[in-house]
Order: structure tokens, then sequence, then C-alpha cells
DNA sequence: GCGTTCACTTCCGCTCAGCGGAAGTGAACG
DNA sequence: CGTTCACTTCCGCTGAGCGGAAGTGAACGC
């Protein structure tokens, strides 16, 4: 029965978008037939509407047969991320200079923190972030950094969660947490002691614009030198404290015309 | 007549993706009029359309209005370079580092350059380039210096084109260009003289893997300072060589497992 | 307060683009 | 040579998609 057995009320537009979010970072290649898995779609459907995004190089055949995130999409996210990375790109810069250690910077995107930007060396670092990925945010010294400086009800609201353990030492307890993000509140800095990941620990600092979190700085060093961590948070409050003005400047500043 | 007028033979696919190419570095922000008219497609059409891309976080809304592209698709986006943009920032911050100089890495894409990536400081430069921006090749230092690395086919085919002219110091010759892109591949590095943009002048080496160009280094200074540029040339070759190392080991490297 | 303009937002009859099972193709392997 | 795998092509059926038209809400000027 060719043209049966459509699957209902399913649009094209949710297709396409379907095939698109069957890549991630642990599947950044894929053949057609996962594509089809991943999806959820018909191998000939799945054929169809990567033929099309092929086309416009959403996505790209590499010589393996397999398909990859395209140039195209790649350019058309520079847009996103509005002037955030812009203007924390230079600070960043100067931590990583002034500290000698990598250096990421973090947005809240729900109840995960976003990794936005990432300034590393050539140094081998126990630094789980990638750019554009997403960690939770309980365990990561960016993500108390940015958590303890929301409003109560968004605390509440993470609070209120299964909250996972990536490792013994996270902090899982609802109380337990709380208080730690009134004294990271309190102190103005977050830090981490082994977990998010077993042998990293962190310190991170959150960039305020009108008293709201709007990024936070962190970095992440080895437990061997967690001693170190301490002279690391200076630098990063002052280089959070100027990302947040050169943030808030350039929100004030009138938009390009079009 | 309700439903009529339908635009022939067009795809619901092609739409979306003509939704997302509406936006661009001129026009990142745009109201659904705007992208309807941009897409040229109609208005209920691309209220459709674009319902389901924001609901997907493709595209987001923002408070004026107007839509601009979403976190969802930079996120996408960040699985599409592979590795060069990996291996090759550890050598960039080194170059920023060691020349003072703000840097930036580029690919060819077709007869255009696309910048990977670049490093910045906080000072003023007459830097036109943009992450995830396109220039032509031959007045731009990376895009010389990739072109003069190419088969002979991809450079006749450059040449066979209307070269543009951005100021009058720019090269459109071809035979004159020809010569040029000689001596960039006999020397190993290029560089530009108020080609691109009036004031500004520029050095560049390719990465070379496999005697292929993969992707140029380049510093851009103000042309008051193009004596300077002489002292750049040295560590732009060596971070340039260090990045084809690093690339091809990335790129001999077993592909992670899925 | 009223009329106008602008930018959507919703509605719905019509139809063709899209679906996906089935058949076909090509390459690799034993 | 037969089998398996990963597509690639085909085509009858139908419901998703189209877009003009109508409706809504906000802003503006008189």
């Amino acid at each position: 029965m060719p043209g049966g057995a459509r699957q209902a009320g399913r649009s094209v537009t949710s297709r396409v978008l379907a095939v698109l979010g069957a890549f991630d970072a642990e599947h950044p290649r894929l053949t057609l037939t996962e594509i089809a898995r991943r999806s959820g779609m018909a191998l000939s459907t799945v054929h169809r509407l990567v033929g099309e995004l092929e086309a416009w190089q959403a996505l790209t055949r590499a010589p393996d047969g397999r398909f990859h995130v395209g140039l195209r999409l790649w350019e058309l996210g520079q847009l996103a991320p509005g002037p955030l990375q812009q203007v924390a790109r230079p600070w960043l810069q100067e931590l990583f200079g002034s500290t000698g250690e990598n250096v990421h910077l973090a947005v809240r995107d729900g109840f995960e923190v976003l990794y936005v930007d990432k300034v590393h060396g050539r140094r081998a670092v126990p630094i789980v972030s990638r750019v554009g990925g997403r960690l939770p945010m309980h365990p990561t010294g960016v993500g108390k950094a940015l958590l303890a400086f929301e409003p109560d009800r968004v605390v509440a609201s993470y609070l209120s969660r299964p909250l996972e353990r990536p490792t013994p030492h996270t902090i899982t307890e609802p109380g337990r947490l709380a208080r730690e993000l009134r004294q990271v509140r309190e102190r103005g800095y977050a830090v981490t002691h082994e977990e998010m990941t077993l042998g990293s620990c962190s310190a991170a600092a959150p960039v305020l614009v009108d008293g709201r979190p709007v990024a936070a700085v962190g970095i992440v060093v080895s437990s061997r030198r967690a001693r170190e961590m301490q002279r690391l948070v200076e630098p990063i409050l002052v280089v959070a404290g100027h990302i947040s003005d050169a943030y808030r400047t350039a929100l004030a500043a009138p938009q390009p015309p079009q």
C-alpha cells in the first residue's frame, strides 16, 4: 500500500527540526539510517529532508558517507548570542594571560549552564566544558555563581527537582545546597571541590547587570592544585566586574540601524 | 478564494530554510513582516513556520517583538567546524600573546574566506573580519594565503570571475593577481596593503596539511604601523606550522566511538 | 474620543506536496 | 555466488500546508 501509514499530525517543519536535533555532541556524525532511527522517521522521509538540508549546506556529507552539521548553520549560529561573547572575549583573554589557567564563560539556560566561550592553552586540563555544551548548575562553579544570584523563586524551583550526582562529593541535599548558594551570594563567588568531576575544582564569579546574573566566568583546575584556587578568586572577580561593565555599556548602546 | 495562489513547487523544507536564511549579519533581528518580505513568502505562511521554529528555539522572539537566531542553532552550529578551531585556538592565543595583535583564522569556502575564529584584546583595531563572516579572497591576507596554495584550476577559476574592488589599492587585474599569488606561494606567506580596507594592512600564512591549504592565520594592523608587519611574519609562520601539525594529528586520530 | 495605520494573528476551503512501504541498486563480505 | 547492509528510487494516497481574507490590538495624530 504505497502512500500509507503516515505518522499522524506531524508537520514537515517538526520533521526537519527532528533531523537537526538528531545531532549532538555524542553523535556529531551520523549515517542516514542513524538519523532516521534517532529522529523516529522512515528512512525515505529522512532521505528527502536530508537531501534538501544538504543542498542548503545545513548538513554536509563527508567522504565516509556520514552527515555532520554544515558550516551554514555554524554561520547562522554566530548571529545568536548577541554582544555578550564579543565583549567578554578580551577579558577572558586577560584572565587567561594573568592566571595561566583555562577560562570559560557560561550563561543560564533553563536549569542548565550553557558554555558560550572558552579560552584555553595547550596544557591538558581536567575541564569538561565544551563551548555549546551544557552541564547541570549545582555541581559547577559557574552554575552555582549564576544560581546564587537568581531570584528566590528560580532557586526554589531548581531545588525542587531531583539533583543529579556526578560524583560522591556533589551537593544534592536541597537544604545544604541552599546554604551553599547563600554563601556564594554573600562572598560574591563560587567554588566547587570535585562536585562535577573527580579530580577537578573550580572557582567562578557572576557577571551581574542590574543585580541580575547574565553570565558567569569560571576557571577549573586539577584538585592536586586546589590550594592555588584562592589566588584565582580575585582575578576572576575583577574580570567578571569588567565584563559586567562592558556588557552593560554594549546593551545601552544604540542598536545598529537596519 | 481561500486556499488559492499556492506558490508552485516549493517544499516546506525550502521555506523553513528561507526563513532562517533571512537572517544575516546586516539583519540579525527581524520582525515577522520583514522575514516574510526577505524570504519571499506570505505573512501567514511565515507566521506558521516561525511559530514552530520559535517553539524549537531555533528562533527567539525578543521583547520588542523581533526575532533573532536562537541559542539552539548556535549550539548545533558548535558541532560543525570539526577539530580545526579546537586545535588552532591555543596557538592563536600564543600568537596573540607574543605579538600583541589581534589574530584571526579563516578557511576557504567556495570563492570566499570564512572566518572561523578570532582572538582579540580590548584595543580597537581596524579589523573587519567577524567570526562567521565572509570576505572576498583576493584583497585579504588570509584569502591570498589560501588561494596561492590551491591547485591551478581553483586559481584560474577564481581569476576568471569579476573581482570586486573594495579600495583603489585592490589588485583586480587577473595577471597581476596571479603574479602576486605566485610570490605568496614562493615566500610562504601573504601580505596586503590597504587592499581590503583603507587604513589596514595584513599578513597571513596558510595552514597546510599534505600540501593543501586547509586554513590561514592572519593579523591585521593599521597602515600607520605597516612597517611593523615584517616582525609579524615569522611568528605567524611558526604558528601556522604548529596548527598544521596539530590538525594533522587530530585528523589522524581515531574517531570517537559512537 | 475617533479614525487611521501598522503589525500581526486567526480562519478555512482547496489541492498538491509529502509520506513511507516496496522495490531496486551497489558495495562489501565470506 | 548469496547474503547483508545502507542507501536510493518509485508512486498511490491523503492530509498538511497555503495564503487571501477577516479579525485584533496597539500606537499615533487630530
